[in-house]
RNA sequence: CGGGGCGUAGCGCAGCCUGGUAGCGCAACUGCUUUGGGAGCAGUAGGUCGCAGGUUCAAAUCCUGCCGCCCCGACCA
């Protein structure tokens, strides 16, 4: 391609909305352009990587003998009422209704469709296990999208469903999956990690993410480097260090006037954060006999709000409770709440349950109890793993300690079990002619939000480094002077020919421009290869090469472009 | 949805408090010069000041309502 036959876009100012690096380098390598909040046009640069990270994920995909097939964006709400999704999924389901006044939904989601559609096409197990997907456009109407297409509403998303007759072949080919991703991740030339993971509202039990590593993700994933072990911290189990000791101390009451936090607690009456206990209190589950539940972990611990929301006591959304509501039910402010004499039901992190002559507050405003010990001056109560781990934490699985890394999520693999062909009477006949409900997985990946990922892991102040497989193009000619030197310009048409003949994709800076402008350019685009061709190397015999984020390197001629001859021949 | 902020040329912003001719930088266009790290000079073009209503002789500016966008939180590929 030569430039001045493309539409190079680039800028030098980002707009003031672009937050982070991988939004700024889009809209300034003009890969993309924001039409309303959410949503974006691709423009011919950007269009070419999210068509060779779709390209990959296809093929990896048939590779592991999944079909593709395309359902409609589109999707009619009697669908949905039968998996009692169409309230149950929210404000994110985009609705419209046709001119008759029947609603539809803009798939967020694809579990519906392929389900009503693997009930009328799969009759027999014979026919499984089997494995369809697409790569379409989703919309999710999110309450907050940012970061470019890294959450926006629209975005391309690869999704995939299988159907099994048992649990076997569903796990088999989960292991599949797993290595399909793998495979794909590692083709993209991204550093990413396979984590285990919370399935969230789609349902199921065992779950993965896949995340590209950077510093920016959004995700913490806890894992022991060189190890197996690897979960989001949301789902990562926390494990109880220690044993309980024996009461050293005596229960006493002790006025603390102006400790309101745990913090405060430990400056002003020297307790080691370790001997104390925060006291959480949040709404109970509707269903419970009480209005609120406390959740007690250890002073320097977080609570993991996920894992708490999954306590059936607890309501779902986790709600904090009010002060007033706190008040109320204990006598006492949030600040001075405690195991001793809460008159609320309890539930302790495993840590705590482990913890002796430990302080918390009395459930008196301003009084503190010290030497709190379980059974002598409370009751230990229900015993359950609800804070957030920590790096230096042991792993669950005895591997080492759990460090914390950084990632933003861009695949994902779920068990979904019969959940939706129950829900929508999916059958299909066994050996033994009789009708059940096919056992199903869940793939995605986020393709656009990959090519997002991807720049936030590569780039340096100049711009993205692209890793070879995602670039728009593999090699950038940077003839200097062109339209004064026909000798540059004539070599550089010459290596275009050549190079785009043999399959290499080349971009030819063909432009009238200062040669500051040029490397600036290239450098933004992050193509992986440039070479210089001036007059003053000509004259040697020479050109200057350089792969992107590399130093430049004066080479021969012939030996630069043999070199980028050889970057197709693998 | 709750809390905060912003809408003035394609992008980044000033002007608004204290009403009276709409401005700057970048980008764009023309010409000349320049050519190894985002050039210089000269010139040109581009605006219903988010929308609607109100106050006023007069509104980008003051008042009311609406819309849009952005930031912080819950959600997610």
């Amino acid at each position: 391609m030569k430039i001045s036959q493309f539409h190079l876009a680039t800028q030098k100012e980002v707009p003031n909305d672009a937050e982070i690096v991988s939004h700024q380098l889009m809209i300034r390598s003009g890969m993309i352009r924001k039409l309303t909040s959410g949503i974006y046009t691709w423009t011919p640069l950007g269009l070419r990587v999210l068509r060779k990270v779709e390209q990959v994920v296809r093929e990896e995909m048939d590779k592991a003998g999944c079909l593709e097939l395309l359902m409609p964006a589109i999707q009619p709400s009697e669908l949905w009422q039968e998996t009692d999704r169409w309230d149950a999924f929210g404000p994110l389901l985009l609705k419209i209704t046709d001119r008759a006044g029947r609603e539809f939904a803009f798939g967020p989601t694809h579990e519906e469709v392929i389900t009503d559609f693997a009930r009328a096409e799969l009759r027999s197990y014979k026919q499984l296990p089997i494995c369809f997907y697409q790569i379409q456009t989703k919309f999710r109407d999110e309450i907050r999208p940012r970061f470019g297409v890294m959450r926006a509403r629209e975005f391309l998303m690869k999704d995939g469903y299988s159907f099994h007759m048992d649990e076997a072949s569903l796990d088999s080919f989960y292991q599949v999956m797993f290595d399909a991703y793998t495979a794909i991740f590692e083709r993209l030339g991204l550093l990413f990690k396979a984590v285990e993971a919370d399935s969230g509202n789609i349902g199921g039990a065992t779950s993965h993410e896949f995340h590209v590593l950077a510093d920016s993700g959004e995700d913490q994933l806890a894992h022991v480097p060189d190890t197996q072990y690897a979960a989001n911290v949301e789902r990562a189990e926390g494990v109880a260090i220690g044993e309980l000791d024996p009461p050293q101390r005596d229960l006493e009451v002790v006025d603390t006037p102006n400790a309101k936090t745990i913090d405060d607690l430990v400056e002003q009456f020297d307790q080691p954060i370790e001997k104390t206990v925060k006291t959480l209190v949040v709404e109970a589950h509707p269903d419970a006999d009480h209005e609120l539940i406390a959740l007690l972990v250890r002073g320097d611990h977080e609570l993991n709000e996920v894992k708490a929301e999954k306590r059936p006591e607890v309501a779902s959304p986790l709600t904090f409770a009010s002060d007033e509501k706190i008040k109320q039910a204990t006598g006492a402010h949030p600040g001075s709440l405690g195991p001793v004499n809460l008159p609320i039901p309890m539930v302790v992190d495993r840590q705590v349950a482990l913890m002796s002559d430990f302080s918390a507050g009395a459930n008196v405003d301003g009084q503190h109890h010290f030497g709190i010990n379980w059974g002598r001056d409370v009751a230990l109560p229900a015993v359950a793993d609800l804070r957030k781990v920590v790096a230096g934490d042991p792993a669950p699985d005895g591997s080492g300690e759990i460090e914390l890394i950084r990632g933003i999520e861009v695949g994902h693999i779920f068990q979904l079990g019969d959940k939706y062909s129950q829900a929508m009477n999916a059958v299909v006949m066994d050996e033994n002619g009789k009708a059940m409900h096919p056992l199903m997985g869940c793939y995605g990946i986020g393709v656009s939000r990959i090519v997002a990922a991807a720049i936030e892991q590569n780039h340096d102040d100049r711009g993205i480094i692209w890793p070879a497989p995602m670039a728009p193009f593999q090699v950038v000619l940077l003839p200097l002077n062109g339209h004064k030197s026909h000798r540059v310009r004539e070599t550089a048409e010459d290596w275009y020919q050549t190079l785009t003949e043999a399959g290499v994709e080349v971009l030819l800076d063909d432009r009238n421009q200062r040669p500051g402008v040029m490397f600036a350019d290239a450098e933004l685009l992050g193509i992986p290869h440039s070479v210089v061709l001036s007059d003053r190397g000509l004259d040697q015999g020479e050109c200057e090469y350089q792969p992107r984020g590399q130093a430049r390197v004066v080479m021969p001629l012939e030996d630069a472009k043999a070199h980028l001859l050889s970057l197709i021949e693998h």
